[in-house]
DNA sequence: GGTAATATACTTGTATACAAGTGAACAAGA
DNA sequence: TCTTGTTCACTTGTATACAAGTATATTACC
C-alpha cells in the first residue's frame, strides 16, 4: 500500500517529496502506470506543486516517471532497454574503479571494506535480507569514495532505479549469500594487487541481476515495456 | 559579453532558460563567480522565475552553478575534482564503447561514422574550429547511438560542462588535426575489430585534455578551484 | 570618529492563481 | 442506435505573490 512518512526535521519540502515519490516507486507501492497527480500528491504531503514538480523532475531524469504535458505523469513501466543501460553503466564503470583500487588502496581503506564484508556474514546468519541489501549498497558506495569519484557515484545512482525496482520484485531470487562472498573475493583481488581478476569478478558480480530480471520478467509481464 | 537570443518556435520556457543559461557559461560569457539573478534573468529572457528555476537546477546536476539558499546562485569555478571525475567517466564509457563496437557493428555503421570523418578533414583544410567542434561532438555521440546507449549519452553528456569550458579557453591548444586523425584511427581499429587498439587509442584520445587543462590552469588561475 | 541598532534591498523557497490543452461523460439530433 | 457537439473536470505549464533569511548601507547614539 502507498504510504507517505512525516517529513523530516529540516527537510526541505522538494527533498521531502522526492525522498516519499523515489521510496514508494521502488519499493514497487506506485506500480508502473500509476497517475502521478501533483494536486493530490501536494495534498497528501501538505506542500504546494512546486516542489512536487521539482520533484517529479528529478525522477523523469531517472526515467521512473514519464510526463506528458497537459494529460498526466505516469509511474514509468521498467524498460528492458533502460534496465541494460544501467547494467552496461554500472559494470563499466565499478570494473574500472576496482581496477584502479589495485593501485591506489591503502591498508586503511583494505580494513574499512573488510569490516563492512564482516557485518555482511554476520547479518546473514542472523539478520534481514534489508540488513543485507543496505550493506551491499554501502560496499559499493565505499568503492566510489575511496577512489575519490563522489561525483560519479551520484550520477550513477541517479540512473540504478530500474535495478532497485527488479530487485524489490525478486527479493528471493540472488542469494545473499553470494552476494557476500562476491564482495569477499572482490577485495581480496584487490588486497592482492591482480587486476584483471577484480574486473572479471566485479563484472560477473553485476551480471547476476539478469537472473533476477528473467524471473521477474516471467511473474510480472504487464510491468515491463 | 552576455548575449541572450531569441526564444525559438515551440520552445518551452524552461528549455529555453536552459539553453541560454548553458551557451552563456560553456561560452565562458558568464564567468565563474558570476552572480546569476532569477528575478534579473526573468526579466531578461521575459520568463517567470519558475522556468528560470527549473534549468538552474538542471545546472546545479552539471555542476555548473552552485546555489546558496537565501544568498544567491553564482556560476561555479571549473574544479580539478570534477574535471577529472568527468574525464574518467568519458574515457571509461567510450573505451567500453568502441570495445563493444567491436563485436557488433555494421558495414552501413561503419559507412556512416567514415563520411562523419570525412567531413572533419573537409572543413580542417577549409572551414573553422567551430566546424570541426560541431563534428566532433557529434562523432562521439554516433557511437553511442550506433551502439544503442542513448540513455547513457545524455547522462555522461550532462557530466561534460567543465570539459565544455575548458575547450572553450584552450580553443587553439589541442590542433584540430590531432582529433581527427585520432578519430580515423579508432574507427579503423573498430573496423579491422581490434579490441585492444581500439580501446588504447579512445584512451589517448580523451586523455589530450590534460595539455588543456594544465595551459588554462596558468593562463586562467582564477577560474579554478 | 567609532560602534551598534536598524532599515532596506536584495536573495532563494514556497504557495497560489491563471492559462491552455486533453479526454471522458453526456445530451441532442438524425 | 449512432454520431456529433458541448460541457466539465481534470491535467501540466507558467506567472505571480508571499515568506523568510542575508548582507549591506545607513542612521542614531555614545
Amino acid at each position: 500500500m502507498v504510504r507517505y512518512q512525516d517529513r523530516l526535521a529540516g527537510e526541505s519540502a522538494k527533498a521531502y517529496a522526492l525522498r516519499e515519490l523515489t521510496e514508494n516507486i521502488i519499493k514497487m507501492e506506485l506500480k508502473p502506470g500509476a497517475l502521478i497527480s501533483e494536486n493530490e500528491l501536494s495534498r497528501t504531503l501538505g506542500v504546494s506543486r512546486t516542489p512536487i514538480r521539482e520533484a517529479i523532475q528529478e525522477l523523469v531524469k531517472a526515467r521512473l516517471i514519464e510526463v506528458f504535458p497537459q494529460k498526466g505523469s505516469y509511474v514509468a513501466s521498467i524498460s528492458f532497454d533502460a534496465v541494460e543501460e544501467a547494467a552496461f553503466l554500472r559494470r563499466t564503470i565499478e570494473s574500472a574503479i576496482v581496477e584502479e583500487l589495485c593501485d591506489s588502496i591503502t591498508d586503511a581503506q583494505l580494513k574499512s571494506l573488510y569490516e563492512n564484508i564482516d557485518l555482511q556474514e554476520f547479518y546473514l546468519k542472523s539478520g534481514t535480507s534489508e540488513k543485507i541489501m543496505n550493506l551491499d549498497n554501502e560496499f559499493h558506495e565505499m568503492l566510489f569514495v575511496i577512489s575519490g569519484k563522489e561525483q560519479t557515484y551520484k550520477l550513477m545512482h541517479s540512473a540504478m532505479g530500474q535495478f532497485d525496482r527488479l530487485r524489490t520484485l525478486s527479493l528471493y531470487s540472488v542469494k545473499d549469500i553470494k552476494i557476500v562472498s562476491d564482495h569477499r573475493a572482490i577485495v581480496d583481488a584487490i588486497r592482492d594487487k591482480d587486476k584483471e581478476n577484480a574486473r572479471s569478478l566485479m563484472i560477473k558480480h553485476l551480471m547476476r541481476y539478469k537472473l533476477d530480471k528473467d524471473e521477474v520478467i516471467r511473474a510480472y509481464p504487464d510491468y515491463f515495456k
